[in-house]
DNA sequence: ATTATTATTTAGTCTTACCTAAATCAACAA
DNA sequence: TTGTTGATTTAGGTAAGACTAAATAATAAT
């Protein structure tokens, strides 16, 4: 079965709205894929009526993937991130880079430049930005963090996972040193959203930057050795 | 300027069968890119018309690239062999394995990844078969050979390309050690066309092997150390 | 020079995936 | 119950890029 690209991008986006916000309606998927609502209704329709069938669709109720969808999306996703990693590691992408290259060839690549990238990679588990590759049959890595505006003031922990592809915000984080790995102390936060203020790296005495919601809703953090959340 | 996939592919064969045939003629595209030859007339009026202009095209008169049109195709063709000698080289493909992918590859990579592969590979002037990989700016290695089917008995060379894609046809030679580097021994040639037998290698006494035109046509040979023919 | 053959173009369709504008549905407040 | 609003779907249309069948041009053979 041959997929085109604009129905591997819909399963994929189906895939992740339904896990990073628990459903996946007509006008968030509009939204994500940059197109019309009425584009999203149209394909959501034929998806839903051709066979195998991908997607399981109601009008007016949303859309989720059937086993089926699922399995391809999750194969599209590992596409992505084993690709992002081979940027990354094999020549030299920085993690702001890897994105948007990862986003075309994910669609082109062959099963033989898919298993031989893994394995000149030692079979990881996690991309650049500590997304969970899925395993060949679709398994995804467990990945134990929580997200950092959840984190009160004195926690420590460590960065897991930064959820967000836009090239700007991730140079930024580099900049301050949160990257996978890095080491985070909340050491003061404001009332009613207001900027969580971060140290980074395990000196006590280090300078703290403030980080609006919009950032620390992306960064995912492993806190202590003791960790909660998806 | 972005181009479709299919435009980059009828300028590239429009190239090639330039190059290899002396002219491109609509129902030599339509062979070649395995479309109809109604499709290339329709395309090749597009072209044509549209502004940049990237063909010169007269009806019932065959098509030719303008320099602009000449300058993207070298550009697709440095992408195809830069990506045929990456996936060689840095992950191991046979030479049979490297052209398929690296077809659908070339539309998709952005120049970040094309200076990085060339860099990593130490900026090859040759591809896995031997075919000359364009410069950035489109400048083409020079490389002297003549076809195989020219060669006369007796005489001896080392192969330099092998003009051919298909992966049974490269597996075949490669069984026989007519690779890129070999040395070739003609020991005898049949009258009218008929099969050319070579000796691979340098040892003297080695068992010959009788090929027909459609093999001879593709492999090309430095002959001694005096070359001609393009 | 006329006919036969082959190459090429024209005309008219199809599919995919998008669009805008208009209609309809769902959910919630008055 | 009745609006009102926002989300969603329907209707109708466009652009690429392919196709088939029919018409025409070029080439070759008689």
């Amino acid at each position: 079965m041959v997929l085109s690209e604009a129905i591997e991008n819909y399963l994929k986006a189906i895939y992740q709205l339904c896990h990073e916000r628990g459903r996946a309606t007509t006008t968030a998927l509009a939204d994500w894929l940059e197109v019309a609502p009425a584009s999203v209704s149209g394909m959501l329709k034929k998806l839903s009526s051709d066979r195998p069938k991908l997607v399981q669709y109601t009008r007016h109720r949303g859309v989720s993937l059937t086993p089926a969808g699922e399995k391809i999306a999750l194969e599209v996703i590992r596409h992505h991130r084993l690709i992002e990693m081979y940027l990354h590691q094999a020549l030299g992408y920085s993690w702001d880079q890897v994105h948007d290259e990862a986003e075309k060839l994910e669609h082109v690549i062959s099963e033989e430049f898919e298993d031989r990238i893994a394995e000149k990679l030692g079979h990881p588990e996690f991309d650049p930005h500590g997304d969970p590759i899925p395993t060949k049959n679709g398994e995804l890595p467990k990945l134990s963090c929580s997200c950092l505006s959840t984190m009160s003031k004195g926690q420590t922990g460590r960065v897991r996972r930064v959820r967000n592809s836009d090239p700007a915000l991730l140079r930024y984080l580099a900049e301050l040193g949160i990257v996978p790995d890095a080491t985070l102390t909340v050491s003061e936060r404001a009332p009613f959203g207001g900027p969580l203020h971060v140290q980074v790296g395990a000196e006590p005495g280090a300078a703290a930057h403030a980080l609006g919601r919009p950032v620390t809703d992306q960064v995912f953090v492993e806190v202590d050795g003791t960790a909660v959340d998806e």
